[in-house]
DNA sequence: TTTTATTGATTGAACGTTCAATAAAAAAAT
DNA sequence: ATTTTTTTATTGAACGTTCAATCAATAAAA
C-alpha cells in the first residue's frame, strides 16, 4: 500500500515500537525483527529510513530526550513572569510527566544511560540533556542566590529529581509521582529557605 | 597447570575481568571470549564454574553488591553507640566508597540496572540491595523523628545519594566525590535541622 | 595411576544487513 | 476516462558474521 509521504510516519512507528520492545524485553533483546514486528512492517525497512539498527536507537533516544523537553517546557511557558521557585517547581513536575514515567519510556532512558558510557552518539545526546537540566535549574536559582551557592543547589536538586525518577523506576511498584514531586518540592523549599518571600504557595499543578 | 583448589581464584578472577569488560566494551560486547581474555584463561571455563554466561553475570552483581555493602558496613562499625548523625553520614560515605566510583564498577552498576528491569534474577538482587540502603536509613531517621517523617527523610536522601552518584557516573568529567559528599550531607543536616542537637560537626572522614 | 583443571575447535542458533523482486499509487499519455 | 508509464514503498529470503555452549583431548598435580 504505498501512498506518498510514508517516511515521517514509518519513522514515527518505528521509534515507538523501538521502546515498545525495549519495554517488553529489554535493548539486549530488542531484534531488528521483533522491533519491525512491533510495528507491523518488515525488517529490512529500519535500514531503509535509518541506515540500520544503530541510526534507529539515536533516532529513539532523540525522541525521548525531545519528549522530556517538551513536558518541561509546557510547564513553564505558562508562567510568563513566574517566581524563581514557580520556574523550578515546573522543572521539577515536568521531569515527573506522565511520558518519563510510562514503561516504555522509563526503561528506554534507562538502557541508553547504560549504552551511552561506550557509545559516543549517544554519549553525546546525554551530556546535552544532563547540561540542560542543570543549566535551567542554576539560572532560577540565580536569580535569587550567589552564583556558588546557586551552583550548588542546581546540583543538588538535578540529583534529587533524578534519584527520585530512577529509585521509582527500579522499585517493584514503580514511581510514585505524588510522593516524589512532594519530596522533591520540600527539598526545593528548603534550598530557597531564607532568599524568597513567598511561603511555598503548596499548590496542586500536576 | 592445573593445582587443586583452583576454584575460588578462578571465580573472583573471572567477576573481576567480568567487570573490567564491562568497562572496556559495556555490557552488550563482553562476550565470553572477551571476559576470558581478560582473565587469561580459555572461554570454556566460564561455563564450567558458573553454568553459562548468565550465571557469571549474576555473581558479578553479587560480588557488586557485597563490596557496596562491605564500603557502608566498615565505616559504620568504627561508629559504636554513634549518633544517627554519623550513622547517616557513614552511609553516605560509604555509597561514594572508591571501590563503588571506579569505572569498572561504575559501568557495571549502570548495566546491571538496565538489565534488572528484564531479569527477574537480577530483580530481586537489586531490590533487595534498594530496600537495604532505604531501611539503614530509616532506622535512623526514626530515632530522631516520627515514624512518616523518617520515611520520606530516607526516601529523599536515598534519592540524593543515587542521584549525585549517577549523575556524576554519567558526566564526562566523572563523579566529584568531594562535591557530592558535601551537597549531601547538607541536605543531611537540613533533613535534621530541629531533631538533634549536636551541630554538624562537618568532619573530614574519607 | 587416578584425579582435577583446562583447553580450543566445533556446532548450531540468532543476528543485522542487503538487494532483487513486487506491488500499489501517482503521473503521464492516450 | 482509460490505459500506460514512472515513481515510491515495501518485502523477505539469502548471506556472512558472531556468539554461547559443548565436549573430547590434554596435561599437570596428587
Amino acid at each position: 500500500m504505498p501512498k506518498t509521504g510514508m517516511e515521517p510516519i514509518r519513522r514515527s512507528q518505528l521509534i515507538k515500537a523501538t521502546m515498545a520492545a525495549i519495554d517488553e524485553v529489554g535493548l539486549a533483546d530488542a531484534t531488528v525483527l521483533r522491533i519491525a514486528r512491533h510495528a507491523g512492517v518488515s525488517a529490512g525497512i529500519i535500514s531503509h529510513y535509518f541506515g540500520g539498527k544503530d541510526g534507529l536507537l539515536e533516532a529513539t533516544m532523540r525522541q525521548v530526550l525531545s519528549d522530556l523537553g517538551q513536558a518541561v517546557a509546557a510547564r513553564r511557558s505558562k508562567l510568563a513572569n513566574g517566581s524563581p521557585r514557580d520556574h523550578l517547581g515546573a522543572i521539577i513536575d515536568g521531569n515527573f510527566d506522565r511520558s518519563q514515567v510510562s514503561g516504555p519510556a522509563a526503561k528506554t532512558w534507562l538502557a541508553f544511560w547504560a549504552s551511552s558510557m561506550h557509545r559516543t552518539q549517544l554519549q553525546r545526546l546525554q551530556q546535552v540533556n544532563d547540561q540542560r537540566l542543570y543549566s535551567n535549574l542554576c539560572c532560577q536559582f540565580r536569580r535569587l542566590m550567589p552564583r556558588d551557592a546557586a551552583r550548588d543547589a542546581a546540583r543538588g536538586l538535578a540529583a534529587m529529581i533524578d534519584g527520585l525518577w530512577l529509585r521509582g523506576t527500579l522499585s517493584p511498584e514503580g514511581l510514585d509521582t505524588e510522593r516524589a514531586r512532594r519530596i522533591a518540592h520540600g527539598y526545593l523549599d528548603q534550598l530557597l529557605a531564607g532568599y524568597d518571600t513567598s511561603p511555598a504557595s503548596s499548590k496542586e499543578t500536576a
